[in-house]
DNA sequence: CTGAAAGCGCTTACAG
DNA sequence: CTGAAAGCGCTTACAG
């Protein structure tokens, strides 16, 4: 690599001092003279020189890793979520001078977090999306590594940080009701993942605050490919509904193919909502209503609350993040 | 952590012999009596001890990380690829002890690269794209960091995989022209990157090859955006081809949609190939010809290469992967 | 076959 | 304000 590898110890006998002094001088830590200090941040500027993480580490007992575990199984509407929010903490990791390693599990699989943990390779860890029933979540808890999950877990002792799913799906409901469009068919995905659950219930509550009956026979739930989708797409266009709630956008995307081969008219004949406004959707003008979440500051989020984990400070147990209530087209009034 | 921190001292000491020896029972460097290796391997399994990576590459001047360079401003279509050679690159580290720590750069700003390499962090990188005028390549090369590039670099000194583009795009012009297809339109996206140059030449080779006369107003290149891929389409609309032959998926899926709202129907009017074939276009019946390519075998090759590179063996300069010619429905015969 | 010792490149009490 | 020394947890000549 580099032909000259500066060490602390050649700057020392450069200058003429203890290598305790140069530590000193580029960590900040420690009584030091102003003149030696500035005489080596001088040499250091001038010769380019970089610590070496990898012996800070070790003298510290720190890595300044930490992994970002991704569901290596995901599926395409979930890319453009995980690619902002590795972007979104990769940046704010290197502001503290952080590094991040990924690992890839899948729901059953977590060889590759473990490897992790027991090379002694990171600091903390920022679970990706969190499962019900979550091996790598409780691993991790086992074994006291400090971590967050970014969505929300079931185990009330896990730090974690989420959107806020469940005021999001009340509001935009709302939205719908204050329209006065109530007659409306929600297209529910996987119930086993806490997300989907969370948005069930913002449906509810709403539904209870403007006390509109919740049919039971209008919520399809656990629609998870895409034939279970039109299956109930196909229901629920015999029902006479006004509005369509998907709850996320692979659900959304499907609808939308389905209602277009049918030749549904959307906002004429039906309505269409999601729970989730992704890039995939963003510019579709089919889409009435939609949530809109912030990739950044989650992975922003989630970074800095695990840096704080890691240095022992106080955090929140559980952060909830903002949206924002997308409303366009036609549906306006 | 992990409330009992085993080190090798530890077992040293509860062994009564050496770490050294310790050492040695674990790396199988060195010689060693059997049975001391076994007493070592044994305690060490029931002690559930894993040796701390970070000191062990304070020892041998290692980091056993490289890091992957991704594109912070990839588009939509690319990224299915980029999760997937991720994916790729992490599977296949993982097996050597290895680990991948991300950094994203975009087109003029690598700092995340520069922090890695100068807080040696890292013993080698892959670069995930390559332009023409890449200063992460130029950086890399500059400070003597082994690296690899996942597609092809211009400069020859530069170790690099990629997929066989030039032959692919042949290999698939050739098919059209075979089947008597040669009055073909070509559009191209950004004639900057070298991998748009590769499937024109490709492009240009069949004709040689078949003899059909390269007609430069039938070749549309630098459509880097949906209105000016619409604008090629309509204008080739005009002059009666058989064949839209699309550079990549990007403008693949838009001259489709182009095609659908001009009402143009795809095979009978007109047919449609592309030089890729993206998970994003993979089930469009629409497509009549396409590239495939393998991107678990491309990160495996690139990995591999790299580590070889880091060991010091000889690797070859360029290693070129295979591809698959996919033909669909209609255009069979 | 095994061990004492030096070293990887830093940090940090402790002493002055 | 500065330094000698021990230590972080391993590896690896060198010697026996």
């Amino acid at each position: 690599m580099d032909n000259k590898k500066l060490t602390i110890d050649d700057i020392a006998r450069e200058l003429q001092i203890s290598k305790t002094t140069v530590s000193r001088a580029i960590s900040g830590k420690g009584r030091i003279g102003q003149e030696t200090r500035d005489k080596v941040l001088r040499y250091i500027k001038e010769n380019n020189y970089k610590p070496s993480a990898i012996a800070r580490g070790l003298a510290q007992s720190k890595t300044f890793n930490i992994s970002l575990v991704m569901p290596g199984d995901s599926s395409l509407v979930d890319l453009p979520f995980y690619h902002g929010f590795l972007w979104g903490v990769s940046n704010m990791a290197t502001k503290s001078d952080y590094d991040v390693i990924i690992s890839m599990v899948s729901e059953k699989d977590i060889t590759q977090l473990v490897r992790l943990i027991e090379n002694h390779k990171v600091d903390g860890v920022i679970l990706g999306r969190t499962l019900e029933d979550d091996i790598a979540e409780k691993y991790l808890k086992e074994k006291g590594v400090p971590f967050v999950t970014a969505g929300s877990s079931l185990d009330p002792t896990v730090i974690q940080v989420d959107n806020d799913h469940r005021s999001a799906c009340r509001e935009l409901t709302s939205v719908l009701f204050s329209k006065h469009i109530t007659k409306v068919a929600l297209i529910g995905s996987d119930m086993k993942t806490i997300v989907s659950k969370n948005r069930l219930e913002g449906f509810k509550d709403a539904c209870m605050e403007y006390q509109v009956p919740i049919e039971e026979d209008l919520i399809y739930l656990d629609r998870d490919n895409e034939s279970k989708i039109e299956a109930a797409v196909e229901d629920i266009l015999k029902k006479n509904v006004e509005c369509f709630i998907c709850m996320d956008d692979y659900i959304c995307g499907c609808v939308l193919s389905k209602l277009e081969r049918e030749n549904v008219k959307i906002p004429e004949d039906i309505k269409v909502a999601s729970f989730y406004d992704s890039i995939l959707l963003e510019n579709s003008k089919a889409v009435n209503v939609s949530l809109k979440f912030n990739v950044t500051e989650m992975a922003t989020a989630c970074c800095n609350t695990l840096l704080s984990c890691i240095d022992k400070q106080e955090v929140p147990i559980k952060t909830l993040l903002g949206y924002e209530v997308v409303i366009r087209g036609a549906t306006q009034s």
